[in-house]
DNA sequence: CGCCGTATCTTCGATTTCGAAGGAAGATGG
DNA sequence: CCATCTTCCTTCGAAATCGAAGATACGGCG
């Protein structure tokens, strides 16, 4: 499952190469080289042939799909409050996704253990008999260090600082862990859909504000931090210090936390992002008004980094994405304000991936390790 | 001069190695191939073996270089009102580097023509005979459409919309043809002196404000216009239209063209940014002012780029870089407002590849596709 | 229906690449 | 000064890869 052998099973199972003619011309291999390497891996049963492909004026590809007995990866996305778990075969497709509640105040230690007793019975209730799992992986609403697994001043998980969370759950699975900032997952899992952008950015908004980059279709992690843009100055006429300890951040005038806080103040009781987006529903006029300003802030925020990154798609996802102006705001101010060149054929959409983004994005994130 | 052979000399041209151990090392391919197509590239008189280097503790390697009859690339960063013009060899070391005065008012086939016309002056006088050129390039002070080499919506170029650069560049010379946007080829020029940034961000302030990003090893062009930080709105008190239509830009505050017109209307004559700089050097309160101001504006915009990109460097050039206020009111402004884990190990400073960095930048990409 | 063009996949000899072993040249350390 | 270690480079048989030619399968067209 090493070298070349993987770049061919990565290839199918990404989605990008269906039958042994892609393989070649993917892989940069010959076609006789591909045919020979394909019928190892067919024969090892980690590739099965599945019928045949659609023609494109010749013989019929045959069609290539991994086996579904070749592996499970075990993925989660936790939240504040709640976590969602998932298994997926190696293709990232999902086999069961299940949310749990779980808080992340309880530490870092009971979350963590608590989350691989989920993935043991997961697997115990959907994991096919014999199906081994290749990896498991989750992500983190904060800053996560890439190359050590830590999270690193997590401005929301109190107790979380610098601990060690990919060796804390790598005691459990003797695999390849992944542990990922949730905004970054998110990007990954909907750079599947999005197959033709070369640079992508997602932005996460929940309680919390993230931002997840994939340039040429990997993800930019710059030093740990990348994407982050809670903590970027906007312009506002009062004036409010953040948890950071700097004034005006955008993540205390348009985080789900923020809105949630205000509308709380006056009056209108709210628990969670969902309950501020079924308010907008409603047409109560000041949850409409307060997620409009966020979207404008948020937006002129993108502004920046849509001049500067250029990218091909912004994706809004998280839990406050569904109410309508949210989105109409950030478009409004992104197409106002930034160079022609750059949003000429940008796209500024909802998630194609939906609410199982971020599990998506660990799978495909974990193929590369489990196939490395 | 294709596929793997051309691996190597790239390797070699770009200063990341100098024997077949280093070869083999980043190319991949096992020791004994390397030997051997090392071998052809210098019977083919590609590459010569000159002398040894330094023993890291076992027998010395022996050091390969690209031969100095390999070819020549031409190449020139066009500037507002002068044009840098150099030959360089196929590693990128320069053999001739001069300025010539020339005006991009004159429009772009009179500039395009007087360009192709001092390389071949430059050919004449400094290229050894029988030494082939073998690529042309050029930076320009605006946006570039990398896919079809021509200029898109020059803010400070009139008469330049939408022509094709690379087209008529190549009418003359029958060879690859790079035509970039300045900032970007400093960038790509820098890059090869900070061997160890996997993101670096490249500011050139000069009469207009231009940036460039390398995302591993790679120039990051977007849709054409990326790295643009020019016309972003900056927090300010009194409101100025800029020329792209919109309020506030920081273009309309920072750059040296603003600087220029703010001194003169003050009554101090400015004719180039090189003259701010001498007043700030001599320490003309007005200049310094102005110069700090600059620095913390784009410093704030700065902010959220480094928050999001994470560089693991910034560097400042132009002409407008020499003055120390400039760069020490960007640090402090970076250092203040961004994530600690975004400026722990980030360096900001003045270009290590000096005012040649848009010509070395030229020829590292046109390297890529002289020997593609 | 049979022929042609196209695309997919396989066969097989020629070529390239690998990798283990060994030679060459220098550093290190008694 | 000599044994030993390290690194660099080459040699040569084994193994992987290529690529041209052919076999297979499909759509379209007269």
């Amino acid at each position: 499952m090493r070298g070349a052998q993987g770049d061919l099973l990565r290839l199918v199972a990404a989605g990008h190469a269906e039958s042994r003619a892609e393989l070649a011309r993917l892989s940069g291999l010959a076609a006789s080289s591909v045919s020979l390497r394909v019928e190892e891996l067919i024969g090892s049963g980690l590739l099965v042939e599945e019928g045949a492909g659609t023609s494109r004026g010749g013989r019929r590809p045959r069609r290539l799909r991994l086996s579904p007995s070749a592996g499970l990866l075990a993925v989660a996305d936790l939240g504040a409050h709640h976590a969602r778990l998932g298994l997926l075969d190696l293709s990232g497709t999902p086999l069961v996704v299940e949310e749990r509640p779980c808080d992340i105040a309880d530490g870092p230690e009971a979350t963590i253990d608590g989350m691989a007793a989920a993935f043991e019975d997961l697997l115990s209730a959907h994991g096919p008999p014999g199906v081994p799992l290749r990896g498991v992986g989750t992500g983190i609403p904060g800053p996560v260090d890439p190359a050590t697994g830590r999270v690193v001043a997590p401005s929301r998980m109190p107790g979380w600082n610098n601990f060690p969370v990919a060796e804390r759950l790598g005691a459990h699975f003797d695999l390849p862990v992944l542990v990922e900032n949730d905004a970054n997952l998110m990007a990954a899992g909907e750079a599947r859909s999005w197959p033709k952008c070369e640079t992508l950015m997602v932005l996460k908004a929940g309680s919390g504000i993230g931002c997840g980059v994939m340039v040429n279709g990997a993800l930019h992690r710059g030093r740990g931090a990348a994407g982050d843009i809670s903590h970027v100055r906007v312009r506002s006429d009062s004036s409010v210090t953040c948890s950071c300890g700097h004034d005006d951040c955008l993540e205390a005038y348009a985080s789900g936390a923020a809105l949630m806080s205000v509308l709380n103040e006056q009056g209108i009781p709210v628990r969670r992002p969902a309950d501020v987006v079924a308010l907008v529903e409603d047409g109560v006029p000041e949850a409409t008004a307060l997620v409009r300003n966020a979207g404008r802030l948020i937006g002129e925020v993108l502004t920046v980094l849509v001049n500067f990154i250029n990218p091909d798609a912004i994706v809004v996802g998280g839990s406050l994405s569904p109410a309508e102006p949210l989105i109409a705001s950030i478009r409004a101010a992104v197409y106002e304000r930034c160079l022609p060149l750059a949003t000429r054929d940008l796209e500024i959409s909802t998630s194609r991936s939906g609410p199982d983004a971020a599990l998506l994005g660990a799978g495909s994130l974990l193929l590369d390790a489990v196939l490395a």
